[in-house]
DNA sequence: CACTATTTTGTAACCGGTTACATGTATGTA
DNA sequence: TACATACATGTAACCGGTTACAAAATAGTG
């Protein structure tokens, strides 16, 4: 059913020239003949012939193809685990990278990680023949191991730890979280703070916990232990950590910063579940501004991070390092902006489609 | 920096055999002496050896790469654009095809086109050679396109159209929107109905607005043009669609059916927006059953779709016709289920977390 | 027209594996 | 011990391109 497809050589045959002609022909590097390169054009067009890209990139040692590596979070590699970890994040971030690399002529080759597994490198090893070069998200590897494998291939971390050896992109947690504890000290008089954490693998999770529970000992409040919430990223971790807590039956604080907008919306269904009102009886906020949580009632408050200007700044730097290999780009930490919406207490905003909405820029 | 990794020659030199007897040591298809392999595989170990899968590829003409094309929906192809449009049913279908794939030891090579150009097809022929097989999500190509590029390579259509030559996986959209308006009809008395489309070039809601259109006609019920609203699967797109018709100031249909829950939640917002409650003055429902739209205010009424599953089924289709070139795997239209909220003016459930939720077989 | 400089084209090696076939070595049997 | 047979390994062609180098064709110059 499938036929062999038209060979670079049967273009030859065909044009009666040899299969250096054809090559020049299509890549136009070196000079060839304008009646030459008809002939192979039209012997290329009657023959339908599409370039071997395998065979090509075996040859050039360039492939266009570059790799997006990503923990497949929260799940258990079924997948039915896809539903309940789906559309988080990661996806933005995906789709930017994809949209960007298609953008410099690039594909992208996702591959997951189920966890911190050794088997994780022997798979990636095995992309370093395939891919031009490799976007990490999250913490697939650790430092040494990242490091190892920045000396065969290139390598951009994102959202990684900025320790290693490879340039990284993330954006600035520290600055977000420290934005946020000082407008709901400031603004909203908040002492008592509470954090809802995404996983504690993931370097994002960490870097905004730490950063919110500093920022809060400088303002003078306090984040207790008890307010320290576990929770996986998903809006079900949410809403069982909430459920965990209020069976607790100590005094809530009065806010809760969740680690990203999925959770932030458990968290609320669980307290509304409690019969507490947000922000009546306690305020929460998220992190990332997706879409739907605009829409969201009350609407949330968070910290907007473009995730496709991540993947995107990701794809440049990897392409940068593919295209000057002695130069190393540096590694680029985008800034956020504080989101207020209702959740937190602030004005409820017009339209969630418009652009005009109460903005702070994290500084 | 990154220095040129070792081949099957240098293995092989340094075991003091030839590369046939490392590729089988490698393979272990032939029988290889016990005392060979070890050397061999000391070899390989030493040198930090990993196979060239594109070398690899080359030759055997098998790459364990899978092509998965999509649309970039309601994007201009910017990278801003990507926050809009995202989070959609396409990422979930994305993650469970990865997820499948990798189990099955393949990895998933992702390009998007932009609309129906025809150098689509040119970029996707370049992938011929890259890839095993390809997955096309959505209206990429016509069926005639579809058909010639089956006939170079494994295709299997997600969401397309059943009349074309290739092997198509889908939900059954016919049974869903049947069960949902005798749903409807029946347990909440409507008989007008309205209808929120998804994008006009997507086959899904082309299906699901026929099949939604001939239901009501058959129960008697009406769907006026007037209640026909034109949207693109985003909760802006929502949102302004049901503005533009509250503008309008006619009476509005007893329920406004919606292409997919993120609509949902957008149209929801300017109904709340205009004063009208739902389920109260207007009932809402969606279609996917995302996980953020259980923990909306009203939970959202909607049609359970396994985004994840869907992207399995196809990459499992696709497997199969590359095992079993000459056996044409059937079709298949996966279920849906019917899953009752307060959208539509059933009881609220008690816990989005739980599984135990009021559902009805779509039947 | 002869000779050199330049452009166009061909030849063949190479990228890094796989594999058909040939050859060499270890077993079993007479 | 000699010979057939099975098994292990080596040789070399091949996958489909790219490209260094050489050769041929063309253009330019005295």
């Amino acid at each position: 059913m499938v036929d062999s497809p038209p060979t670079i050589y049967d273009v030859a045959a065909r044009a009666g020239v040899s299969t250096a002609t054809v090559s020049r022909a299509l890549n136009s590097r070196s000079s060839v003949r304008p009646s030459t390169r008809a002939k192979v054009l039209a012997a290329m067009e009657q023959l339908e012939y599409v370039p071997n890209s395998i065979a090509r990139g075996l040859s050039s040692g360039k492939h266009w193809i570059l790799g997006l590596v990503f923990m497949r979070t929260g799940s258990d590699g079924s997948v039915l685990g896809v539903e309940e970890a789906s559309l988080l994040y990661t996806d933005i971030v995906i789709r930017g990278a994809e949209t960007r690399a298609a953008q410099h002529g690039y594909s992208l080759l996702l591959s997951s990680a189920d966890d911190l597994h050794p088997s994780n490198m022997a798979s990636l090893m095995n992309l370093t023949g395939t891919v031009d070069g490799l976007i990490l998200l999250d913490r697939i590897l650790g430092d040494d191991e990242v490091t190892y494998l920045a000396k065969r291939i290139p390598v951009v971390l994102l959202a990684g730890r900025s320790e290693s050896a490879a340039v990284t992109v993330r954006v600035d947690n520290e600055r977000a979280m420290r934005s946020l504890a000082e407008h709901l000290s400031g603004v909203h008089g908040v002492t008592r703070f509470g954090l809802v954490k995404g996983s504690d693998d993931s370097p994002d999770s960490v870097a905004r916990t730490r950063a919110f529970r500093e920022t809060v000992a400088q303002l003078g409040g306090t984040l207790d232990d008890i307010d320290l919430l576990d929770s996986d990223w998903t809006s079900a971790g949410g809403e069982s950590a909430m459920q965990r807590r209020m069976a607790r039956r100590e005094p809530l604080p009065q806010v809760f910063a969740c680690a990203n907008d999925q959770t932030a919306v458990g968290v609320i269904y669980a307290l509304n579940a409690g019969g507490l009102d947000v922000p009546g009886d306690v305020l929460v906020t998220g992190f990332d501004d997706i879409t739907l949580t605009r829409y969201f009632n009350p609407s949330l408050t968070t910290i907007r991070q473009s995730g496709g200007m991540l993947g995107a700044v990701a794809v440049d730097s990897l392409i940068a390092m593919l295209d000057h290999p002695d130069v190393t780009p540096p590694s680029v930490v985008l800034p956020t902006e504080l989101v207020l919406r209702a959740s937190c207490g602030c004005v409820e905003e017009a339209d969630p489609a418009s652009a005009t909405r109460a903005t702070v820029e994290a500084s």
